[in-house]
DNA sequence: AAACGCTGATACCGATCGGTAACATGCCTC
DNA sequence: GAGGCATGTTACCGATCGGTATCAGCGTTT
């Protein structure tokens, strides 16, 4: 299935040879892409440490040299994806630093974007709050602060924003959100998300 | 774990001797309702056919002489939990036939309680659309199947509520219900669930 | 009593699971 | 050139996965 090959350390071929030779990177960070690519697409329990390591050209020993277990790894991705979350939010909100209710709907807009074009299997966190199942697992940490955080932020915004019921806005806001994922992965990008946006405008309008 | 046993089949103490002898349920019927809770509660990849069948007093054999595979049984569960769900359905907004936005919020009313009761691992066909991602699964038919008809039924409720735009809304609600299942998974009843009533509230009133 | 259908019990199958041991190889740094 | 370090290779471990074959027991029907 997958054409991720063992290459060799130099490339042979004199054609490339102008190119800088690209350092081939870790063992860690290829299994650590590949992991987080495979339990986005096909799901955590659906994919096998195996598997990863194939994916990334690489052996399952130096997945287990990199990373304590699977569980850690899962923890390790989910934790990278909470990253790049935040990032994503400051990037989305930063320009609208004056302007509360701009922010919500530069958010929900990319939202509406990303779902038509990437992230069609939804959010990766909330993906590991339905599959792991077992609160010991150090990935359920992340999930629930993820989320937390997420409330919090979203309470920021609805509080300047001036709203008459902020909390409630906000909780409006976090379930058309979370909602928007979890239809997306069964109705697609023309179900309920295509609407997304104007529910969330319109739920705004409605507190203000 | 589990403290369900073989049961004899006849009840050997004579203080239950008045009572009519109730015939043991079939096997097949002990084993799908196992199935139901367990898959419910601890996601469908995490539980094996054994253990099914062992949470059932029943045996592996008896299983799949009942049902073609995991795969298959997994659907018929699906199947029930949607049959179930319209039920449920139909119960709560049959004491307002003649008035939607009653219907709407006793659906969001209904949807709340279960929320603090029962059902705190969300909605069983949502986390399927999340845990099989193989559009081969017998399955998958059965989550897209139930969303679109909820989305219709939406439809045809904010369509008699007279809403200026009665899709948009319909979506919204939706997305609020889906939201509520998988935010509740990891922050509870007390997380954006709590305000999903009063959010449904708001976006209704805000399209009549 | 004979036949039949449902069920339990048990042993088994090949495949895969997460995880480890031991050794070889190649690169970079002294 | 000698070491150390990261990595690849291979073989292996016990456990569990979904699924099957075989036989025995038991209740009902006839």
């Amino acid at each position: 299935m997958t054409t991720a090959t063992t290459r060799p350390q130099k490339d042979s071929s004199p054609a490339e040879a102008a190119v800088e030779d690209v350092p081939r990177r870790s063992a860690r960070d290829r299994i650590f892409d590949a992991a987080r690519e495979l339990f986005y697409r096909q799901g955590i329990r659906a994919v096998g440490v195996e598997s990863i390591a194939q994916e990334a050209g690489a052996t399952k020993m130096s997945l287990y040299r990199a990373f304590e277990s699977k569980d850690e790894l899962v923890a390790e991705c989910l934790k990278q994806s909470e990253r790049e979350a935040w990032l994503w939010w400051e990037a989305t909100t930063a320009p609208h630093a004056d302007d509360p209710r701009a922010a919500l709907l530069a958010i929900f807009d990319s939202l509406a974007l990303k779902a038509k074009t990437c992230e069609k299997r939804g959010c990766a966190i909330g993906n590991a709050a339905v599959e792991l199942t077992d609160d010991a697992h150090p990935a359920r940490a992340v999930v629930l602060a993820y989320n937390r955080e997420k409330r919090r932020r979203l309470r920021a915004l609805c509080k300047a924003l001036g709203a008459h019921d902020h909390e409630m806005l906000a909780d409006g806001l976090q379930l058309l959100m979370d909602g928007a994922y979890l239809s997306r992965l069964s109705l697609g990008a023309a179900g309920p998300n295509a609407s997304l946006r104007r529910a969330a405008e319109a739920l705004i309008d409605s507190q203000t």
